[in-house]
This record gives structure tokens, sequence and C-alpha cells, in this order.
DNA sequence: GGCTTATTCAACCGTTTGGTTGACGATAAC
DNA sequence: GTTATCGTCAACCAAACGGTTGAATAAGCC
């Protein structure tokens, strides 16, 4: 009964998995390296990482003994329609996204 | 340490309370009525209702001996500015991008 | 072969979530 | 004044969440 909405949305819920998404939207990570600025261990850092596979919003890919974790953001695209129906919100202003992006770094 | 993202988004990611906000996209709604297409309890609806309370996307007046729902969508733009920064899923506005341009090339 | 690095697995733990039921305080209706 | 309706509260429950540790698997390095 679990649909891909219920996924989205609720991997998007966790500030850690967030900043995640933020990262890798510079470009392909690693796990390890995904994990390095969390103040946690690395089979949480993971097992977020599955959470965000199995949303769709992230897929990984093993080359060699690393796993490189890439971002999918055509992902969010339902959701984004979903959440259009209830008013279309500003143009998009990538200036006002860099300022959000870094006030929730900053916590 | 729990921002209105966090909230948002955890609040989007259960069926039964997304279905309450297209619910009341129709009209305000008093919390019965709301209750009254799903097979649960009321107590259990109104738990629903005051998660979406405190992620801002309803508010709740009572009038009388009911309680009114009512949607509120600007809540919803901090989470849609946030999704739009990995892509640009809605149509554009076109108008919107025209000023858009002309505000940035008359700096 | 043997060490090191990369990642996951398995078991565990405390907290939160999503639901139930029954009692309760208001307000409205008769 | 009694009764019915609206909604929340409190206690409880099972399951999921977000984290931890330690062992296990897999691949590269010397």
């Amino acid at each position: 009964m679990e649909n891909r909405l219920d996924l989205v949305f609720a991997a998007l819920g966790d500030p850690t998995r967030r900043a995640i998404l933020t990262m890798l939207l510079e470009d392909d990570m690693a796990v390890t390296d995904v994990a390095d600025p969390f103040a946690m261990s690395l089979a949480a850092i993971s097992k977020h990482l599955t959470i965000l596979t199995r949303a769709g919003l992230i897929s990984q890919e093993k080359r060699g003994r690393v796993k490189w974790c890439k971002l999918e953001p055509d992902a969010l695209r339902e959701a984004s329609v979903w959440m259009q129906g209830f008013g279309q919100f500003e143009p998009v202003n990538l200036d006002d996204f860099e300022r959000f992006l870094e006030a929730e770094l900053r916590e």
C-alpha cells in the first residue's frame, strides 16, 4: 500500500538525508565520503542511503570496492507536481535556494 | 533542532494526511467531516490534523462546538523552493520568467 | 598471503509513529 | 435539565525509526 510519494516525502523529512541530497548536487560521491561530514557512524549513513535509494532519490553503483552515490532528481518530479496542485509557488529563485541551503547546513 | 522543512515533509509522508489536504482543497471542513471517508477512528484523524497544524499546512478555528479546518497552502512554498533547487519540474511561467530577466538586465 | 579499506549485516536500544479504546469537557438541541 | 454531538485526552499497543556497536564480506595493496 506504500506508494512512491510516501517514500519520497518520508525520505525528505529527515535533515540528514536532505543534507546528503544537497551534497550530491555537487557531484557523485562514495559512501565513505558522504558519511565524512556527519557526526554519526558509517552504518547509520548507509541506512540513510538505502532509504534514499528505495525512494528513488539516488542510485548506487558499485565500482571496485567503492559504491558511488548519484543524485536522481527526477524522483522529485512526482512530488513536485503533487505540491503544485496546491498553488503555484514563486518562479524558481536560485538565490533564495542558496540561502535556504546555507541556513540548513548551519545547523 | 526540528525545523519547518522536517515537519512539512514528514507531514506529507503519510497518505492519509495528503488525502486530507486534498479534501481541504475543495473547501474548509469540520473535523468530523474530514474523518468521515476514512476507515479509522476520529481520534486518529484528530492526531493527523494536529500534525498538519504543527507543520503549518492547515489552521484550525473553533466556532461553536465544531472546529473548522482550513488549508494553508503557503506552508508548501518553502518545501517547493527547496525541491526546485534540484531541477525545474514545473511548467515554466513565461510571464514571470520575462520579468525576472528584465529585472536582471536592469542591474 | 596478509593487511587495509569500503561497505553492509545483525543484533540491540530508546523514541516516535499511527492506530485503538474509553472517559471527558464543551456546546447545541429538545 | 437531560440528552446528543463534537472533539480531545490519556493510556495503551505494535511496528517503524534513527542510532549504536561488532562481526562479516569484498576488493585493492604490498
